[in-house]
Order: structure tokens, then C-alpha cells, then sequence
DNA sequence: CTGTTAGCGCTTTCAG
DNA sequence: CTGAAAGCGCTAACAG
């Protein structure tokens, strides 16, 4: 019924081993010959059996990417970049390998599911993005999970991802900390000393690191930390206009409100402006990661410019063996501060 | 080296055969028989062979979802309601399904490469998404690949895509061009009589129903159809952004830009504050999909709003057989005007 | 309810 | 450079 290399070798007139070599091009084949089995291939209609390929092979096309959110740009354009790099050429039977995109909704469960499917799938590489569950056995977990999949051959990339110890699996960290102190200097600089934060989800890295970053800039200039000013939410917008009611009902003196990222940063906007604030003139606002639609808000949001697309091509083509690992397995990347229309200086 | 099912089978002292029906759950196995196969699995760490399987059952459990960009919402948001859908109970071997996101970029070979890497992988189900190409030799050539996916087993089908004809692919289309003519006479009843419109990548179904859509507006009210009222672009800002002053340089009495899209109608917003005019007071603007960050926009975006979510949703239930197809293969999801700030009565 | 028996379609030594 | 043969690990009849 459907068609096997078998038929295609009996039509070419070669053995079945000589067609596997020249669809996975790996092998020294006469051109004449392989010109015979391509046509063949071409005239049959053949199509290679996957997982038949796979099994005999132990090892497959697929590489799987996990994020929280593929719908949030900041999961989609990481995940678009490491596409594009796993695709193309190279890799077994004809190039394209295929992206398998697991959202994990940042849940530990659905994090350690995904992996042992990828796991069973003999999965040629694996790609984590985004931050990671701060939980000591889950953590214990995911590292022991990385391991087994190394163990069998998986490549594990980390990409926006603080390194897990004890594991090869190759690091390429944002530097959350660095960035956030940075904003939140720039936002002392201008004079502000009444500044909310809202945060994302608690035992998060991504969360915890931008929170120190604040944290460690305020402190800088001898600002007591006071958490009444520090509210946690969601990484989304609805989260940010709920938050940002409410550190305005703890103190509506405030002068600026930083947001763990740029979709918090316009709940704010949307929260101070429905309180019949300006910004920046009452109120500047900060956001974080710098995607796309962040500069078209109005005013343009300030925030802290995250290489996305970068880092994930980068981690796409370590996944593919064709750039080298950093040195000691890991990198940090760095965010660039972006001066823009919603922070200035404070009224008054 | 690594642990197979025959090893599980000795430690639980049963027959391979049994250890597969428990790991699958699909056939009659005694409590405590299958008690013991589950603790074997355990005690051995033992990982179903994915590819192995696949093979043998001539059926994978893996889900494709093309899309154009994985890094635009538009995507990701019926991304990850498919996936969302594909997973949980259901499926062999524990249930889980996993999505295979392809990034075709809109491209007609890429389409196809996927196609025929999915059909390699015996996909279970084949979810494509957005706009097909209108272009008759590639839309012979998916039609053949769709129907052969379909004869090997694999559900065919469309979300957000016209029915592909003497095809089994189930086919849920948006109202592109109902949506847009609702969208225009909103603009046509505020008093709007010069409307520049911008319209996406040509040869592309969603953007020739959006542009037929207006135009059928425009000819209902008697107002003749200036080709110089239209530019052609791509679905992104930037296009927007350069489309408008295309079209104000041709005629600056324009009272309204209808866009493609969402990011195409916030390029325009750019544009025209850029080119010291007000939205709406000057210029109104209009977009489609209603995508999260549009009703941020100040002023929020008046546009037409698309289900994609439900219509991921539903599609992904119908590839995974827990729905029925609609009567005769194919539905139409309806669009819903969204008025916002962004469109007011035209100046004077 | 459980075991036996064939493969599924491909890759890959090992010879030649 | 090419062929022969031995599986890869699992599933699915078919018996019992």
C-alpha cells in the first residue's frame, strides 16, 4: 500500500541500504546511482517513514522547545528565532528537523511531562526558555530529568534561563538584575523616591532577579525598601492594572510604578490613566523585555530591551552542535535600558 | 543500556505483550497484573521508545500546526489554543500529544516541506492556520499533499482558511470579508468618504476577502473605488507605518485609514502623529483581529475582533476526533466590530 | 485476561 | 562504492 524504500531500491535496482544512503546523504555514493534512486524516489512519490528511521537510528528530527506561553510575543519570538536555526540543512534524511513547541503554562508538572515525551521522542535536542520554578524538589527534578536526556544523546539548551548545576545542559542567561537596576537607576536619576514595584509570580528566577536588580538600585542610594510598595502578580496586563490600583491605594503619593514586564507596564498605564493620572507627567511608568508593540504605545514605554530573537537563534544553533557552547557552559546576556516618552521627572 | 520494554516485562515477570496494553491502556488488563507492570516501570525508570511505537502502530502522536509566524499573536494565540486541545487524555501511550509547530513565514515551498515532514512523521492530525496562498500550482500541489495525509491516516484541518475543494480537510474560515465590510460602514456611517486602505501581501486569501469586504462597503454607498486609495504591504507595523504616508503623500484629505491588521492599524496611528495629525480627530484608523495589545493602544484601536482562541480550540478538537466536523466539512467563525477610540466623525 | 509470534521500515556493521 | 543481514523496540493479531 504505501510506498518503502524496499520499492524504491527493487525500482532503482540497488539494495535498500544504498537508498538510506542517499537520502541521508552521509555516505560516499556513485552520482550515477544516486541520480537512479532519486528518480525513483521521485516516481514512486516516496516518503521516508519517520519513526522507522528513527528507531533503527536511535535518535530523531525533533527538537523540542518549551516555553510558558507560545500566545506571549516574548515565548514567540524566542521560539521563532530557535526554528529558524534548527531548520535548514544538515541533520539526518534530508535537512529540516522540526520544532516541537511545548507550552508548560510555567507549571513544574507540565514542565517535567513535557520532557519525558521529548524524552521518549529521542528528542535530538531540547531548548528551555524563560525563567524556571524556584522549588527545591522540582528543580531536583528538572536537573535530574536534563541529565537522563544528555545521558541519551538530547542536546539541552537553556535560553533566558539561569544555568541548573550538575547538568550539561549550556546556559544563556538574561541578566535580570543587571537591567532592573539599571531602569530603576535611571528612574532615581530623574528624581523619583516614591517608586511601586510589581512583580511577577513568586518563586520564579525571572521575578526574583528583577526584584533584586530594584531592589539593590534603591538600596544603592540609601532607599529604605518598603513592602508595602512591592505587589505580585501575573505577567500579564490584567495583572498590572490590578496591581497598580492597588499600590495606589496604599499610597497615592507615588511617582512611578516599575512592572516586571512591558504587558504589566500597560495594565499600569491603563490603571493610572482610568485615575485620572498622566503619565509621565503624575506618574512615569517602566516596563521590561522592550517587545514589539512597547514602543508604540502611547507614551512609549521605558524599559529594558531584551535580545530575544538573538538569544534564541543563538540557542537554536548551540542546540544544532553549530556554534560552539560558551566557556563553562553558560553566558549572560544582557539587556540594553531604553529611554523612552513614559518615564521623566516626578511632579514636583 | 537503556531500558526497554522487555526488561519491564521480565521484572514484572508478564509477557511484553501485557506491559504494552497497560502503558496503553487501551485493552482489558487485571488490577493487580497492572499494578505490577506500573511498579516495574517505576523501579526501572523505564521511557516508552516513541519512534518504536510510532512504527509499530503506524501512528504517532504528534500534531502539526503550520502557521506563518509563530511570533506574531495572531499565531500564537490559535497555537496555543490547538495545542492546548491536543493534549490531556485520549492519544496512546499516557495520553499526551505533542505540537509540532512550523513556521512557514507564508512561504508556498515551506508549506509544503512541512507538509511532507509532517506526513514522514505520520502525524496524527495536521492543523494549518491564517491565509492560504492564492497561487493555482501551489494550491494544486497542497491540495494533493493534504489528501494524501488524509488517505495515510492523518486528520486534515483549517483554521482560518478557506475549505480547500475535493479535499477531506475540515475547514473553519473567518468571515474576512463580512467583517471588513462591517468594519468600513462603520466608517461610512460616522460620514467618512475618503478611506485609504491598506491591504496585506498580495496572492493571499485573507488579504484579497478584507480588501473585497471594503470594497463591497464602499460600492453599497455608491463611492467609486480609487486605486490610488490602496497600498498593498505586509501584516506587520512597519508597513503600516510606511503605507500611511504613501497614502497621505497621494492624498492628504484622506478622513480615514482602514488597515489589514491590528499592527498595520498601529504603523498608521504612528504615521499620522507623526505627520502632526490627530487619531481620531483628523484621521480615524481601523484594524482587524483585535489582538490583545489593541485595546492598550491610546486611543484603543476600533477594529474587528476574530475568536481565535475558540477557533483554535474547536479546530484542535476536531483533529483530535472529540468533535464533530461541521455539516459539509466547513464553518464559517464570525467577527465581531469592535468600536473603539480610534474612529470618531471625519473633521468639518 | 494473557502469552506467542510476526513483523512495522529503516539503518548499519560487515563483507566484498 | 555497494550488497546482505541483523536488528532497533514496540504493537497487534491470533491463540489460548
Amino acid at each position: 500500500m504505501t510506498v518503502t524504500l524496499a520499492d524504491v531500491a527493487a525500482r532503482a535496482q540497488v539494495s535498500p541500504a544504498t537508498v538510506s544512503r542517499v537520502l541521508n546523504g552521509n555516505y560516499p555514493v556513485a552520482a550515477s546511482t544516486r541520480e537512479r534512486v532519486l528518480r525513483a524516489v521521485d516516481e514512486l512519490d516516496y516518503v521516508l517513514n519517520g519513526p522507522a528511521s528513527a528507531l533503527a537510528a536511535a535518535t530523531s528530527d525533533l527538537v523540542g522547545i518549551l516555553v510558558h506561553d507560545i500566545a506571549d510575543p516574548f515565548f514567540g519570538i524566542m521560539a521563532s528565532a530557535i526554528q529558524a536555526e534548527i531548520g535548514g540543512t544538515g541533520g539526518r534524511a534530508g535537512g529540516e528537523r522540526l520544532a516541537v513547541v511545548c507550552n508548560t503554562g510555567g507549571l513544574p508538572e507540565r514542565e517535567l511531562t513535557y520532557l519525558t515525551l521529548l524524552q521518549r521522542q529521542r528528542a535530538a535536542a531540547v531548548v528551555l526558555t524563560g525563567g524556571a520554578v524556584e522549588n527545591a524538589p522540582h528543580a531536583a527534578a528538572v536537573a535530574t530529568k536534563l541529565r537522563k536526556l544528555a545521558e541519551a544523546g538530547t542536546r539541552v539548551v537553556l535560553c533566558g534561563r539561569p544555568p541548573v548545576v550538575d547538568t550539561p545542559a549550556i546556559a544563556l542567561a538574561f541578566d535580570n538584575r543587571g537591567g532592573a537596576r539599571q531602569l530603576t537607576e535611571h528612574l532615581l536619576g530623574l528624581g523619583h523616591r516614591r517608586l511601586g514595584y510589581i512583580a511577577g509570580p513568586e518563586e520564579r528566577t525571572t521575578t526574583r532577579h528583577r526584584l533584586e536588580g530594584h531592589r539593590a538600585a534603591l538600596a544603592a542610594q540609601g532607599i529604605e525598601d518598603d513592602p508595602r510598595r512591592t505587589v505580585h502578580g501575573r505577567y500579564d496586563r490584567r495583572s498590572g492594572y490590578e496591581a497598580t490600583l492597588e499600590l495606589l491605594r496604599r499610597d497615592p503619593s507615588l511617582t512611578a510604578v516599575v512592572a516586571a514586564n512591558d504587558s504589566v507596564a500597560l495594565g499600569a498605564c491603563a490603571a493610572l490613566r482610568e485615575s485620572g493620572l498622566r503619565v509621565p507627567d503624575d506618574v512615569s511608568v517602566a516596563g521590561f523585555d522592550d517587545l514589539p508593540f512597547s514602543v508604540d504605545a502611547v507614551p512609549s514605554l521605558t524599559t529594558v530591551r531584551l535580545p530575544l530573537a538573538e538569544a534564541g537563534a543563538r540557542a537554536g544553533r548551540i542546540a544544532m552542535g553549530r556554534e560552539e557552547a560558551p566557556p563553562g557552559g553558560m553566558a549572560t546576556v544582557r539587556g540594553e535600558l531604553m529611554v523612552r516618552g513614559s518615564s521623566g521627572v516626578p511632579r514636583r
